[in-house]
DNA sequence: ATACACTATGAATGCGTATTCACCAGTGTT
DNA sequence: AACACTGGTGAATACGCATTCATAGTGTAT
């Protein structure tokens, strides 16, 4: 008796309201084709039985599961959070479902994306994450989209939505030159994310071009969390002098300097030493960091990671879609480098 | 040509093989009785076409999805982006997916369910989420494993795993008064939220018990979010006076709470104003806060949760099973309580 | 009136896998 | 030598729905 009502199936539906399987199955789908006193027939021998559609069999018939997977690289990261959070609603709000999946950092996402692949996802969204080119191809042979999120892989045509990096990276140097710093810092992230790449290649770039010595240019590797960022600077700054201005590639590390700067060092922000950010997450607006950064559109990005997903969905040749979108970052000033020249 | 190998299917492996379609799902299936030469055989055949299982048609057979999904109310507070993680990296590991969703604050999450239902999730997580009973018996009915994390309904009968929210209320209490504090803020969380309800029960029952008087404990409406802290500090404190202690109902609140006493007010914590928080986020442990707090062991509940979830898959009958896991919060002693009663 | 376009409907079929059933070949037991 | 028993195997079927095909019904143009 429990299991009589536990499964209910469009067939119960269509007996009770006396009607064929297939006027529940067209009763059901949006552009189905049943006179309207059936279909509100249906729809109350469905509700009468609590029938729920199920979901499983459709896709076995129309080859469409209506979800995508989000594999997030980097969830120590609030700002790969957020990303993850704006895909979450953005698909949900188009009555998609979301397949999440975290890598752990350093690791590839090869097996994350041959699992998903058994569930026959419509679509991948990668963002933080590593990924060979076989898994690339893998999934292009098999015809599922595949976006990849402020990353990618040099030397492979894949659907791509980033923010223009290098640019935001040579913004930041330029603001931080005209804010009279002649000795920098940065605090690299990931060695192998093309994020971190990118952004500290247009910095130390244009930082050259400026004319700073690259002797007055430090990197630093710094692993990319607050906690390595942390430790970073406390190995690089704990009795060597600080830098004019220090350039963290992620806003989280951002505000691990400025927290050590102040808690450990006893100095001040921007006074001593001028930092700033990347990425505009919303915790650098507090108050205690008041952080200079460069915003990442996330709505944007995530809208254009969505329109490339359909447009490969939409497509019979994947060949024909691999755009890149390239979204500029813009410069967000507040308290953690001085606005005007200091002098 | 490229449609050929778009669907590789357990036949196409059979029939390179040699073999029955049946040989290859047993190849396939852990359990599965088939010859140790015959197995190697078919996964070469496999290896060599791509074939990758479809789990959607097992699905079918099975009626098991290996899926879980995890509904998620409160975005905005890292404790619970952190509770999803555990949860994701928990699932991941024994090799489940994760199915997210988000519920907008305020908003039940009965469409939520609806959805995931047609899914035919094995079972279903929800935290920091309303819910309707209706939805819970609909669960019941389909033997859908449901478990509330840090949420109840009362007077309904589901599995729960939840932090002693009361108890931790009640020891912060005595926590602060021990500290000399004899005037008292209370900053609320979600009004619909059990959690925040027994929170500020648990501390303010044990405040009165400890004889201070109804007059001396103000409780404040405060949404639950940085922001919604921020303003409720504002309006409550820019003119009036701060109370000797303010407890907030979770560490983000908490953490709005500090840095409108210092960055507005001016004042020091915890020398004018003690602050206490609930959940021990990681952002409280940083230099800026150093938030005392009560700790949620996310981990210990998460795998309370899986344990719960996977004793209704297992029971047939799901009556059975709906057990009360609570587990106890710890005090976090740090920088924003004195320790020492001051005297 | 006939032909035609179009809609509403049900019967039948297929999606890709797991599982049941029947069968067969060995292996040891009495 | 007859027996039960085990493990390996393929044919056939079921899972729940979407879709195709054929049929009947309705109206419009010829």
């Amino acid at each position: 008796m429990k299991r009589s009502r536990m499964h209910v199936t469009s067939r119960d539906v269509a007996m009770l309201a006396g009607v064929s399987q297939a006027s529940v199955s067209r009763a059901f789908t949006p552009g189905g084709r049943v006179s309207e006193d059936k279909r509100a027939r249906i729809l109350r021998a469905a509700d009468q039985l609590n029938y729920i559609p199920n979901s499983i069999a459709s896709s076995l018939t129309t080859a469409r599961t209506n979800t995508v997977a989000v594999i997030i690289g980097d969830t120590d990261n609030p700002f790969y959070v957020h990303v993850l959070r704006a895909f979450m609603t953005a698909l949900q709000a188009r009555g998609q479902q979301t397949l999440t999946f975290t890598v752990e950092p350093g690791s590839t996402s090869d097996a994350a994306i041959q699992q998903v692949l058994r569930y026959r996802v419509d679509g991948i969204i990668l963002t933080a994450a590593q990924l060979s080119t076989r898994m690339v191809s893998l999934c292009h042979d098999r015809g599922i989209a595949l976006v990849l999120f402020n990353r990618y892989i040099p030397g492979c045509a894949v659907p791509v939505v980033r923010c223009d990096n290098e640019g935001g990276g040579r913004a930041m140097a330029e603001a931080l030159y005209n804010a009279q710093a002649r000795s920098f810092a940065v605090l690299k992230g990931d060695p192998l994310g093309t994020t971190s790449q990118d952004r500290v290649r247009g910095f130390c770039q244009t930082l050259r071009e400026l004319g700073v010595k690259a002797g007055n240019i430090q990197e630093i590797e710094a692993g990319s969390t607050y906690q390595g960022a942390q430790t970073a600077m406390e190995k690089h700054f704990s009795s060597k002098e600080l830098p004019d201005a220090i350039f963290a590639v992620n806003d989280t590390m951002a505000m691990a300097a400025i927290d050590f700067v102040r808690y450990d060092l006893g100095k001040a922000v921007p006074d001593d030493v001028m930092i700033a950010g990347f990425d505009n997450i919303p915790e650098g607006d507090r108050a205690p960091y008041n952080l200079t950064t460069l915003d990442q559109p996330v709505r944007t990005m995530v809208m254009h990671a969505l329109v490339l997903l359909d447009a490969c969905l939409a497509a019979d040749d994947l060949e024909s879609v691999h755009p890149e979108e390239v979204v500029p970052s813009q410069l967000v000033w507040r308290a953690t480098v001085p606005r005007e020249p200091q002098s």
